[in-house]
DNA sequence: AGCATAAATAATAA
DNA sequence: TTATTATTTATGCT
């Protein structure tokens, strides 16, 4: 990691690119919500053009809130070097509209310099939420914007939180009228070194939601408006520090983000124009707010925000080099929202490239913005990161988990942070997941699958878990980009890797065996330890493995027949 | 509780009583999410009035799905003692539109007889459900109702899963005026006699979902329209024989439920009467087919079925005896199939006595009726109950369990059936899971959690862990309705107690201890007792549980050192 | 993204 | 000390 960063520094950058085409992409948890492409121009205001969505999933009741659990969300998008781009560019968020709930969207500039394979994205946020009967889901939607000087990258992260939390938001954001979120990074000077270390400089633009005429209020003013109160962005040498600056403003929008959608024109987008054209500008979300059955739709909805992440110049090249923007929103809510969707307004407006998704707009709920954390080391070295964050936390500042950061002797915050820099690491190794989980399983044996990163990096595991699997991915990491440094082909040799250890991999029983097990259980669920050696040799598997299949056998039909037990009829 | 069913049943019942309010809670796991008023006319249509709504809490992103956890929602109604009632009513709920999602809702009438301080309410069914982006979610719904004589109580339970989904309905609930659920209890006569032992009658009824000829139908004639088709309960004295008739038909609605209920008079419901008056209708479910954003909605939903139990009153008269009305659906598969159908057919037809199985007609999802131990009896006692059980297993037959009584030597019914009245007695105090659990892990160390009076009332554990279980709770509950006699206070008082003790609570070595004492054990597998006492004060933990780490660890080690003894790899 | 269940491990029982 | 159980984790699939 320490090598890139001089490196991205000095690399030249073209400056003054005047297009830039991002592609956001939108998750909510792992799955591909959305994905945008726009085309920004330096100087004006970019288009917004809905790539493709796919749908999400639907989930399951369960219903079982557990507190506590992040999610962020992984990206792999390959990389490729990225010549020069623009250092700053202005760039607009415009927030979908959460149909019924209120998405908290986080808004991050990440200024990374990415290495030359990189194209790095980020994830953030993630939130569930739940709403009640009574109340309109209020997604809260929060953007925390860091923005790094040079070659930096934005990251714009809309990581929504609870709604529940968030709801105090969305109602205030409602009352207001201007909506919108304006993002510091418009007016940031194409000329802006890139290279330079020189502080970066910063403007704010503004990323304003414009509500729909109709409904609610009013006005693309917001346009006109130069800029929220302020999220103002200096982007600062970040690089050298590996400290990113983090700039989080909240905003309200107003309810009817519906509304807004289908004023789409109104919306101004901001681009950031690369020399490689790559540009991550964020767009609003389009929730079609789902109309209520048989009522006159009343209901409010939640929307949704995105992410944006400016990735240095460097990092736009990068062909692979991806801008995600994550979204996270609980399913739940976000599904219902959508659900509902009257009429949609698509908004789109020009759009370029590939894929485009129309817009869907109209929502009523506000638009929250939480504070958060949202500090990109680029080294895994703790310290050194300038946060300054900016945090402010909007409205709903229980999203936030500034939380104390250790609990149980972890120190979570310092997880949450090792979390988020691995997979930029990562993604600037141009690893996937899958091929970490191969290496490590390899040289640490199972335990380490494309699920358990995935889970590590979504902080969608327990602290003490994540406590005792950082040490090891923070050391693979460090090799992996050692060997990196030497040649892209070192590292893919490094990654294929040896020997295995620690937890026993998790066997997997032929159907025979299952059978041939099932039937020594039902004559005798506990067998002798003899016994168990002899069918463990039958069956050529482990004796080990038959015990603990007999254990959990008995502990299955303990289980089981509970329910059947007592099952009246 | 022995004493209480002479009584209840020798009590005098007031009949044709000319309205019943009853208080709705809809629950989403364990939170209340609203509470509906609604009014009885034992003639004509009740109307729906909203009493207040309390805001689910929102939830967290965990994610985590752990499987296999089942919940029971329990509401929390405290009660008042409920004089006379009319024995049959007619019912009318008011579904809400659940705006992106069909929530199943489970109606149930219980003709219970509340003790003085009761008002019992319960919750059955859950599940739980998530929507994704894309689609709407689909929640089915269903209802099962069950109807009492006498001074009944009827309850109806929404079991809800996410809150997300509800919100739909309480909106639309709202909003509209007319769309409801009528039960088929309109038009049940008075005149049954209550107390009678004469044997059911039946008739059947036809509960047709007509979907609504547009998209969206309308209108509000549904009030108009005096009931459902048909479901007609005789009362009778069920009671005398604990039996039940359990009816259960599925319906499929058009998509959009909220205009199926509109057109309320096209549905039909089939009714069953039995000599003890025990009816089970099964009424369609109206489920509103969330409109897909954007498009046109073309999807059609499920819906449930309803069920509906008339309970004796002699039943209702318990004061402890509560009626409940469980709707089992596998939530998933119940979700899932209700989001299928198409267009449903009814095709109910009469049925006779006691178990019929309903006509579900056409649904392709399975409804599930779930066999219910629904026979209630006062006292815990074992026998007595006369499970005149209709059961009939719709579609989903999976689902019952009709289990012998008797496992092992525990009293499978007995417990059961203290199950049964554990909660009612529990809810009849007012009192939550929650101060339950409280209140016993004060009293009686951990393993009394919310979870395990949760996992207990749903019988969601093993008949031997019931069987440890069930004394202790008696006894508490024994306790807490003494005291609850001398006065809520004196209750509350109760509720809030000492010490513990039972199972130690499982220790969870931080990974740092783990690292120690590996290091020790390395040196040192059979530390000496003084060893093992100055280890424990290093890591600060229990002797004891430092002794019992060594044991496990060498016990460990001996089986995993078998292995490879033993096998290869 | 969940589920079914293999594996790991604390607590107990014998 | 050994055998089991009770809980908790988390893997492998789909």
């Amino acid at each position: 990691m320490k090598s890139q960063d001089p490196a991205v520094r000095d690399a030249p950058l073209a400056v003054n690119e005047l297009s830039l085409r991002l592609q956001v992409i939108v998750m909510s948890g792992h799955e591909t919500i959305r994905v945008l492409e726009v085309e920004v121009d330096a100087s004006l205001p970019s288009s917004v053009q809905e790539g493709k969505s796919s749908e999400g999933k639907t989930e399951e009741a369960g219903a079982r809130p557990e507190a506590g659990k992040q999610q962020a969300a992984s990206v792999e998008a390959p990389s490729d070097a990225v010549q020069s781009l623009s250092p700053i560019l202005p760039i607009s968020v415009s927030l979908p509209q959460p149909p019924a709930a209120t998405v908290p969207v986080t808004v991050q500039a990440c200024p990374q310099v990415l290495s030359q394979e990189n194209l790095a994205t980020l994830m953030t946020g993630m939130l569930a939420q739940t709403g009640s009967l009574g109340q309109p889901l209020l997604i809260p939607i929060s953007m925390a914007g860091s923005i790094g000087g040079q070659g930096g990258l934005a990251v714009l992260t809309l990581p929504t939180t609870n709604v529940a939390t968030l709801s105090g938001l969305a109602a205030a954001a409602a009352t207001q009228p201007a909506n919108l979120l304006k993002l510091p990074f418009a007016g940031l000077q194409a000329a802006t070194v890139l290279n330079s270390v020189q502080p970066p400089l910063q403007t704010s633009t503004q990323a304003v939601f414009q509500p729909p005429a109709g409904s609610i209020q009013p006005v693309q003013t917001a346009l006109q408006q130069p800029c929220m109160a302020g999220l103002a962005i200096n982007p600062i040498n970040a690089a050298s520090l590996g400290a990113q600056t983090q700039f989080l403003s909240s905003l309200t929008s107003s309810p009817i983000i519906t509304n807004a959608m289908s004023n789409m024109a109104g919306i101004t987008s901001q681009i950031l124009t690369t020399t490689q054209g790559q540009v991550i500008g964020t767009l609003p979300l389009l929730v079609n707010p789902a109309s209520l059955a048989g009522g006159a739709a009343t209901s409010t909805l939640p929307l949704q925000g995105l992410q944006v992440q400016t990735v240095t110049p460097q990092l736009l090249l990068n062909t692979q080099g991806q801008i995600f923007a994550a979204v996270g929103n609980g399913a739940a809510a976000v599904a219902a929202s959508a659900a509902v969707l009257p009429k949609p307004a698509v908004t789109p407006t020009p759009s370029k490239p590939t894929t485009q998704a129309p817009a869907t707009a109209a929502t009523q709920l506000p638009v929250v913005i939480a504070p958060q954390p949202s500090i990109l080391k680029s080294t895994t070295s703790p310290s050194s990161s300038l946060p300054i964050t900016c945090g402010d936390i909007a409205k709903v500042g229980q999203l936030t988990h500034q939380p104390a950061s250790s609990e149980e002797g972890i120190n979570l915050e310092e997880i949450r942070e090792f979390a988020k820099n691995f997979k930029i690491r990562r993604l600037s190794l141009g690893l996937t997941q899958t091929q970490v989980g191969q290496a490590l399983t390899a040289t640490e044996g199972p335990a380490y699958s494309q699920s358990a990163i995935c889970r590590f990096e979504k902080l969608d595991i327990t602290p003490k878990s994540a406590q005792k699997l950082k040490p090891v991915l923070e050391k693979w990491l460090a090799e992996a980009e050692h060997w990196n440094q030497k040649g892209q082909q070192n590292l893919m040799e490094f990654v294929g890797g040896e020997p295995s250890k620690k937890r026993k991999r998790r066997t997997s029983f032929t159907p025979q065996a299952i059978e041939v097990l099932n039937s020594y259980f039902e004559k005798n669920s506990l067998p002798t330890g003899q016994e168990i050696t002899e069918i463990a040799k039958e069956l050529n598997y482990d004796r080990e493995v038959v015990r603990v299949w007999f254990c959990n056998r008995r502990q299955t039909l303990k289980n089981t027949s509970k329910i059947n037990i007592f099952q009246v009829q």
